[in-house]
DNA sequence: CTCTAGGAATCGTGCCCATT
DNA sequence: AATGGGCACGATTCCTAGAG
């Protein structure tokens, strides 16, 4: 039988968009595919083999369409589970866990696979910066004027919950959101916010009514309470906010505007109560979000004969400064030789730069230097964890800061990975700058900085290749000063980076408030896994490790090899046997005396063991018995 | 779960009738 | 002749039951 709808790129896209027919498709694949198997005279590992190799690479592909709701993953994930415990001989009430571990059996979870695909593709989508990702922000702005919500839907996840039309993105979120993974993490004065207000609409109501009142709120243009109050802090009439919206007043006043009324209202004047009293700083505060920043009087007292435009670019340059690095004291440093260099013409001016590190200690000087002059130098202490490489980088860019805008600026740097592989591929050829290329590259952040001060500055940059310690004065300058910045120990020339947010990507993977800086879709990866061990952990036979975790060092690689020595080394029917004795024999589940008797006291009238009938905990295994019968009779 | 028909609620408008 | 209250009806919007 043809299947319906049309196929592209390995995906079969069905006549109906909705996520129901690909769900079928994936329901499908993994039926048949089981079904298969479960025919063929296999062992477990060739189950887990063809299963990762072969279905889960379909599922994914077909996954891209649809968001499969955790009930169907579970669904498909217990089909192969089912499979795999036959084939491999275990009880059905072994833990899944072991199924799934990467250092157990290795066999690919859908519930999992969904996860981490959606996160990978969520961020390059989202942090695109070509077509794709005007896309994905039309789209995020549609599904925020859908719902009508003022906040950003990736950072406040609890506001989405409850939204009833299926939207591959928000789906995408609200499972993520099950695993405390959120994409943004910021205030209510952030750009993703919309502005206008302090109040939402569905703190005043009940949660119930809101969603149905969304297409009246949507008529009437309200998302803020506060655009429901007047100068006399009144309660507007119906009439009065349809008139504003431009539509016509007839028809039922909904529900929404009724509660809202009966909750806010004074009186019969339409006075609301104090609680509810527009304050008009407050309002054009949220209204306009200016941050005032008082140091100008200071600035003014100090450079008094300099005009209007300098000391506006000074401002303009101290914010820059500010947005990449936290509050430190190399910071008024580097703003103090930013005014020291001012004075000084600056045309056709030489940078030397070099980073250095030894023994986790970083740090960076630079020589700025017009024909044999020295006209400029300084150097910084960073903290945190770099390579040499993003070092020369820091070095560069921390140069740069101090030289004024349009200055025409020649760069002389060792780095061969800065200036060949990144300066020229990412800068000047600007060719791969697609989030999915670079991804990988580490601290990218950096690079975006140096790309947006430049756009920003516009210097005319030349870069140029030396030799290090090769007799180039201001290049040996520049070593000297790095590397004297690393012995320094007191805080003046410390630098600690933070890019803002407008420098950094757009969206960023955090879990529990915890920024996750790079492969996002590798540290999910190990999510799942920290969970199954957590799982392992969780385990009767463990209480011990359990609760001597700081005292005991156990041996957990060795451990798992010895249990997994089946399993790992080659492929017959008498291997699957010996798998399915080690594991059940590490789980405890074995029919040992013991458990016996637990389970039927009647039939097995004692808990010893039958060997030496000595104690319960002994460790003969009773199981060893049921092996030698189980092999004489076949 | 989604969509739609139809009831409920409200305003605008025109008509009738009484008053100024 | 002008004005205003009461009523009926249509237009419009909100909202829910029920079909598929």
């Amino acid at each position: 039988m043809k299947p319906e709808g049309v196929r592209f790129l390995g995906v079969r896209f069905a006549n109906k968009a909705n996520f129901q027919s690909h769900n079928i498709m994936i329901e499908n694949v993994v039926k048949q595919m089981v079904n298969i198997m479960r025919w063929k005279k296999l062992t477990l590992k060739e189950c887990i083999t063809f299963w990762n190799s072969v279905v889960i690479p379909m599922v994914e592909y077909q996954m891209q369409c649809t968001v499969v709701n955790e009930t169907l993953a579970e669904k498909l994930d217990s089909k192969i589970r089912n499979l795999i415990k036959h084939k491999g001989e275990l009880a059905v009430h072994t833990s899944n866990w072991i199924l799934h571990d990467k250092d157990f059996m290795g066999c690919k979870s859908i519930v999992d696979l969904q996860k981490e695909v959606l996160i990978k593709n969520l961020l390059y989508s989202l942090n695109q910066d070509g077509l794709l990702g005007k896309i994905m922000r039309i789209k995020v702005a549609s599904i925020k004027q859908h719902i009508w919500f003022n906040g950003c839907i990736f950072s406040e996840v609890k506001h989405i919950l409850n939204s009833e039309k299926q939207i591959w993105l928000l789906e995408g979120i609200k499972l993520l959101a099950n695993d405390n993974f959120k994409l943004c993490d910021h205030g209510r004065t952030h750009d993703h916010v919309t502005s206008g207000g302090h109040t939402l609409i569905d703190e005043m109501i009940d949660k119930k009514n809101f969603s149905s009142s969304v297409q009246s709120l949507k008529s009437v243009n309200i998302m803020y309470v506060t655009q429901l109050i007047d100068e006399n802090n009144r309660l507007k009439t119906w009439r009065q906010i349809t008139r504003e919206a431009g539509r016509s007043s007839k028809g039922r006043i909904p529900l929404w505007f009724n509660e809202i009324e009966k909750k806010m209202m004074k009186n019969d004047q339409r006075e609301v109560y104090s609680g509810y009293e527009l304050i008009r700083e407050v309002y054009d505060r949220y209204n306009n979000d200016i941050v005032y920043e008082n140091y100008w009087n200071k600035l003014e007292s100090e450079f008094a004969e300099r005009d209007l435009e300098e000391l506006l670019e000074i401002d303009n340059r101290f914010n820059v400064m500010k947005m990449g690095f936290e509050e430190c004291g190399g910071i008024l440093e580097l703003q103090k030789m930013f005014l020291k260099l001012g004075e000084v013409k600056q045309e056709n001016i030489n940078l030397y730069t070099d980073g250095s590190k030894k023994n986790r200690n970083n740090g960076i000087g630079w020589v700025i230097m017009y024909i044999d002059n020295i006209i400029g130098k300084g150097n910084f202490k960073i903290e945190g964890k770099y390579e040499v490489w993003k070092l020369e980088l820091i070095a560069i860019i921390m140069g740069l800061l101090v030289i004024k805008k349009r200055a025409k600026v020649n760069v002389y740097t060792d780095s061969q990975v800065v200036l060949v592989d990144l300066w020229h591929k990412l800068i000047i050829d600007n060719r791969m700058w697609s989030t999915r290329r670079i991804w990988n590259v580490k601290s990218v952040g950096l690079w975006r900085w140096l790309k947006f001060l430049i756009k920003k500055f516009e210097w005319d940059l030349v870069f140029y290749k030396v030799k290090s310690h090769s007799g180039n004065l201001g290049n040996d300058w520049a070593d000297n000063l790095s590397k004297s910045a690393l012995m320094a120990k007191e805080d003046k020339n410390l630098i600690i980076i933070k890019l803002n947010q407008k420098i950094d990507w757009e969206y960023n993977l955090y879990w529990k408030k915890e920024l996750i800086k790079d492969a996002p879709r590798e540290f999910y990866k190990l999510y799942n896994q920290w969970r199954y061990k957590a799982e392992l952990l969780s385990l009767d036979m463990c209480k011990y490790y359990r609760l001597n975790n700081s005292m005991e060092k156990v041996d957990w690689h060795r451990s798992i090899k010895i249990i997994m020595k089946a399993f790992n080394d080659e492929n017959t029917d008498k291997n699957n046997f010996d798998n399915a004795y080690n594991v059940k024999n590490f789980l405890e589940i074995l029919p040992v005396a013991t458990l016996l008797n637990k389970r039927n006291p009647e039939l097995y009238e004692s808990g010893r063991c039958i060997r030496c009938n000595y104690t319960t905990e002994h460790g003969h295994i009773f199981g060893y018995v049921i092996k030698q019968r189980h092999q004489y009779f076949k």
